[in-house]
DNA sequence: CTCCTATCGCAACTCGTGTTGCGTTAAGAC
DNA sequence: GTCTTAACGCAACACGAGTTGCGATAGGAG
């Protein structure tokens, strides 16, 4: 058809079988390559495409600018299975789960990545519906430690698992990206305990709390 | 000097007098004004200098990159005086902080220069370090509404005031900027008050906490 | 007022991103 | 195997952001 790949928003070519899917995803790796490499700005379509040594007219054609490249990248690994941590009680698990963005953010080569979304995100709105996806899908996997929680009796039945989620990632994202102050692990283990105790007193309720 | 003014760090010219200061001011209400138009990748050197009726290679010059525009925007603007609320209750205090956040970043015109803030500091040190100095004392004024509530008594005077008040915002920056879901006059009470039980639970404590 | 020079305006230039037209290759159907 | 055409490679081009050299203007000192 005349109406390219990145127009219609979804990815699925006449060709599926062979040529077509492979150009995508040594396209995709070279994408995250870049993004670690330069950061969104830095990142040019011509150097995705010489990296996955394809021509950059394809790429253009196909995705057409920076901003679907990314959005299409979280896209393709937004439904890779992310483990959950169990370390018994959800205290624990809510501090895991903070750690675990302290870590990647405090590690350039992974921290790349995340950055380079938000920014993206706020340029171009396929990018942001591909953010809001993916954290969607993170979010609900590592909502299962509260619901397991629930299930011990640890938790009210009515708390909203993925607000609790929310509330403890949310004190570090503000360090990092507004404020700009350093994380660590002292930082993480505070956000969790704050946001536990706030779903404890019954803040985080899932209905039309009061 | 050979040197131009933006990398020295400042933009105290040898003439601050007259001209000199006249442009300055000009282009960074262009820039402010080009920001909320165009947003940050839209946003041009020459756009901004054709607004502020001066020729493109003086803003070239002067401050090279639309980081540096953002940045010394946020600077001149960083000391502006921003009334704390006083409602009588550090509850009140709170909920009214996180409201305007709301009001904020529901509101097209006044969000594009925040949003544009964020991006340009993932790109530039510069505009990085304004922006982290930005916060810092908008913080610092939002702080007194902490401090008045420990000398009435109504917090452990060990609270670390300005981590309560972060504390009170991330839940709302965090939808905006990670998430994308809608923020509205209920989710800043639930973030006010989930920050408030935390701090009351010696959460929030600034010494060497336990 | 006169002089010095920091700063600005102007025009031409460089360079890299993104575009277009056309020929070539290979996936998929038969 | 042959045929059709979607998808790719290639080369030349268009366009705009950013740069540079030089002359003009206007603070500020004496």
């Amino acid at each position: 058809m005349a109406v390219p790949p990145h127009e219609n928003g979804s990815f699925v070519t006449n060709r599926p079988g062979g040529r077509s899917a492979r150009v995508r995803a040594v396209v995709l790796e070279a994408t995250y390559a870049e993004l670690v490499r330069c950061g969104y700005l830095g990142m040019t379509v011509e150097n995705v495409a010489d990296r996955a040594g394809v021509h950059k007219t394809t790429v253009y054609r196909r995705w057409g600018t920076v901003d679907v490249l990314i959005a299409d990248a979280l896209d393709s690994s937004r439904d890779v299975e992310w483990p959950a941590p169990d370390t018994g009680s959800l205290e624990g698990d809510l501090i895991a789960i903070a750690t675990e963005v302290v870590d990647v953010f405090t590690d350039p080569a992974r921290s790349a990545v995340p950055e380079a979304v938000v920014t993206a995100a706020l340029q171009s709105s396929r990018a942001r519906q591909a953010k809001k996806d993916f954290y969607a899908s993170r979010h609900a996997q590592a909502a299962v430690v509260v619901t397991r929680a629930i299930q011990r009796g640890e938790l009210a039945a009515d708390t909203d698992a993925v607000e609790l989620i929310r509330f403890t990632c949310a004190p570090l994202y503000y360090r990092i990206f507004i404020t700009g102050e350093p994380i660590d692990h002292a930082a993480a283990e505070r956000a969790a305990r704050a946001a536990l105790v706030a779903a404890r007193a019954g803040l985080l309720a899932a209905a039309p709390n009061a």
